[in-house]
DNA sequence: CTTGACCTTAGAGTATACTCTAGGGTTTAT
DNA sequence: ATAAACCCTAGAGTATACTCTAAGGTCAAG
């Protein structure tokens, strides 16, 4: 099939194939006559794949990665793809950690301002920011 | 100060601090000898109140318009910076709650998964993401 | 007076994942 | 036969937040 019948067929767009085939996550083959990319079924799975692996939280290298296994089994093992997956994990849950406390830190500011149509003079939220740190630098220098 | 003693100062470095004055959030004055960036104790202030804007997950573009307020402060309200504090907190949230769902379906491909190292053949973490959703678009086609 | 540390500008590079444009060729349907 | 719809390539643009480079000017110490 041509790159539109597949961008419509995997949800995605014929730039973002020809995007995927640049970073060399499916390469489909040429037809000899007119150099139009011609994908098959199997390069319709591979495209299913990489959106898996998207939805997954998976980077376009994990991908690559994924794809290298799936794409030779045999030549790799379970482990590698459970190390991708852990490591994964483990960035994803660090990065929500950090959320986290940044909307503790928000909660905080917000909480304590009365969110009217006050002029800001005395807003807490910029009070905050303006001198919250500074205190955490006195305390460092004893 | 020059910006060297500003960036040690502040804990950033002279690159972040021109870059910063490229954005508009911290412009100094200029010696009028030789053109050098001229930091008053007031320019440090704001450096710390960007780092403590970034460290509660604010973007330049809502530190900027935080430092708009702090800079007149009776120009603008408390409902303007609790709204940008309010709408910061929901995009986190909304990210942190789509991570978790990564997390989620993480967890799933990987307590599946022996991680051994056995060949990839019959690695659930690959035929899952092989197959999962082509049976979600099964079911979609109900 | 020279050496090293510091400062200047303009602009390019990094990372991720697309997204789009320009300029041109091909296919399909009427 | 012609117009719409599709395809091609190469490369630039988007977003965020820096980070670094090149080529040169200035300053402080010995």
């Amino acid at each position: 099939m041509k790159i539109g019948e597949l961008a419509k067929r995997g949800g995605l767009t014929a730039h973002t194939l020809r995007f995927y085939e640049k970073k060399q996550l499916l390469v489909p083959q040429k037809s000899a006559l007119n150099q139009y990319r011609d994908y098959t079924a199997d390069d319709l799975a591979t495209a299913q794949f990489i959106k898996r692996c998207k939805a997954s939280g998976f980077s376009l290298e994990d991908t690559a990665a994924l794809l290298q296994i799936k794409d030779a089994k045999d030549a790799h093992t379970c482990a590698e793809a459970k190390s991708i997956t852990l490591a994964k994990r483990a960035d994803l849950q660090a990065k929500i950690t950090e959320l986290q406390q940044m909307v503790a830190t928000l909660d905080e500011l917000a909480e304590r301002c009365c969110g009217g149509a006050e002029s800001a003079e005395f807003c807490s939220i910029i009070a905050d920011l303006e001198s919250r740190f500074e205190e955490c630098n006195h305390d460092a220098h004893h």
